[in-house]
DNA sequence: AGATCAAATGGGAACGTTCCCAACGGGAGG
DNA sequence: CCTCCCGTTGGGAACGTTCCCATTTGATCT
């Protein structure tokens, strides 16, 4: 069907070399030549074959972005969205295209996991098998991992200060008068929950106050979870009068529970999220909340990663964005 | 770097082609062969070049799905996700993967479009670009287009009932007892908003009620731009009792307005919107909306696009999913 | 006019697979 | 014991580029 490089170089009279760098390096081709040689690819609907090219230069101009199968609906999660996004706009800067896949590994017949795609580089976000990204490694490709820690040598880690940010969210309900502050834990990586637990509870005990074990839920980082605990909250003799969820979404939900209980935001209960995600401006009123910068995130991820894949080498191993307190009507 | 299939082959004392049937076609090789040759290709951490046999097959097993650039961020839209999802999901099932770009045309040296990687198929939503897809079809390439109708021969669309759906949202808040029932019209592509406001006008001629033309705002489809327009119409003498939205975060944005207005919803105006996007359950109360069967939209898009690809001729040019009113707590 | 040099062009060998065809070996059947 | 056949295995030719190296061309300089 395609017609390929040695088609348009018999029909217009150059060799497949003068060809090739007509669509390569125009420059180095005369004008003359590259009016014909356009003209005959024209004609026999010529376009150049990636896959070759890869083949020989040995590189695919392409990198994958992985995310956790455990954590789909992920795409839709409005956490990732934005660094996709990210992600794909500074690969497409550099004429990278980009591969979306889950982390399911895949095994080969012997056993082994692999990656069934050849790429340049891929940026894990949040949970990622270790196996994977060894066996990555051993093939020289790239890894960059977002949201998430692993302990292996020369892996680029980028995180957020999730606990220097559920510090600052703590703090500020405190300073807006709160003294019984529930949390609303959902889980996600187990090192992101420990450090947002970690920022709630500390942040209470520097400013005196106990920690009260009922104020405190664990629940699945969901819509449904969130509205479901803060009922439970609710019902209690003496409830909180703010509460700090670990995610917009389970925000949300809490939101919902406090309105259909007939009760006001914030004046009976402040409600604070985690994230900054879409979600926190679509809900009404408009919800405080940690903003994570995920286009930075997907920005210095992908800078990262075409650094490696250019080979230079880098200094840090892991890199941590700062979070940033967001304060709207929730509290 | 990496060792290649003929490295294995030295290894083990097999020949390079037993190799390669170990790994794509394990049943046609002795196991005592099996044994030997993973074992060297453990000890040579030897993994199949995905591009050296896309090359040989003339098959990459990749597809694409490509994005309109102008409504980006459109991965963080919550109405492509579901749909790249199930694509993703659908793909994997077949092992392939997908690529995820926006359309921006990529132009040759010589002027011409084309996009600029090998891949078996591409799925287009939204908006799209005639000429690529031309180009796409001139290589042979399967093309579906999603949400969007294109007046090309042979070319598979897949739509929704916008119109359908537009009209029983409106009966819906006519049963209810609305007289007077706005529009806040997002605009998206032509056809969709055509479709979708002709919905509007024929199902309220149907019932015998005028036009009130200072109820129909076409507005950009934001969350800001629903909030300002649905606070203008609350301004007007007389206001509407009913507003249909044309997509979920208009209808989202309109909420706030009307709650920021010290009104009750539904009591005092009733939202509708469309889409049954993620934000329909986020905002409270729960949206009235008209659900777009997304992961449908995605699985047959998908299951087309692999009929083509493996050469199954198809029958239909156009597809139309149904639609559904989904009745929640806002009208 | 001859020498020199840069710009433009061409030929052939990779790149790492798959696939076609051929060959080999051993067990079953006559 | 010979033949046939099937289960395995191997050799070589693609697949469509790029890149190295060599050659040609034409212009500039002395």
């Amino acid at each position: 069907m395609g017609s390929t490089i040695i088609d348009v170089a018999k029909k217009c009279g150059y060799s497949k070399t003068t060809v090739s760098r007509a669509y390569a390096e125009p420059d180095s081709v005369s004008e003359k030549a590259k009016l014909k040689i356009y003209a005959a690819a024209k004609s026999l609907n010529y376009a150049p074959n990636a896959i070759a090219r890869a083949m020989v230069r040995q590189r695919t101009e392409n990198i994958a972005f992985v995310i956790n199968e455990k954590q789909s609906p992920a795409v839709l999660n409005p956490f990732y969205s934005p660094i996709l996004e990210a992600v794909m706009r500074e690969s497409a800067r550099r004429n990278y295209s980009v591969f979306v896949m889950t982390n399911q590994d895949v095994l080969l017949p012997n056993g082994e996991v692999y990656i069934k795609k050849q790429m340049d580089g891929v940026i894990f976000v949040g949970e990622a098998s270790e196996t994977i990204i060894g066996r990555l490694r051993e093939q020289k490709i790239p890894v960059v991992l977002l949201n998430n820690v692993l302990d292996m040598p020369r892996l680029l880690c980028i995180t957020t200060s999730h606990y220097e940010g559920a510090v600052s969210a703590v703090d500020h309900l405190y300073e807006r008068g709160h003294r019984k502050i529930g949390l609303l834990a959902g889980h996600f990586s187990p090192q992101v929950n420990e450090a947002r637990y970690k920022g709630y509870v500390d942040a209470l005990s520097r400013q005196g106050l106990e920690i009260n074990i009922q104020y405190i839920l664990d629940i699945e980082p969901t819509l449904e979870a969130g509205k479901g605990a803060m009922s439970r909250l609710l019902e209690l003799e003496e409830r909180p009068t703010a509460v700090f969820c670990t995610n917009d979404t389970v925000a949300a939900g809490a939101m919902k529970a406090v309105i259909r209980a007939g009760l006001r935001i914030p004046e009976d209960v402040a409600i604070i999220g985690f994230d900054d995600s879409s979600v926190s401006r679509v809900v009404e009123p408009e919800l405080t909340t940690v903003r994570i910068d995920m286009d930075q995130m997907g920005r210095l991820a992908t800078e990262k990663l075409f650094d490696l894949i250019e080979g230079i080498p880098f200094t840090e191993t892991r890199i941590v964005i700062p979070t940033e307190l967001v304060v709207r009507s929730s509290s």
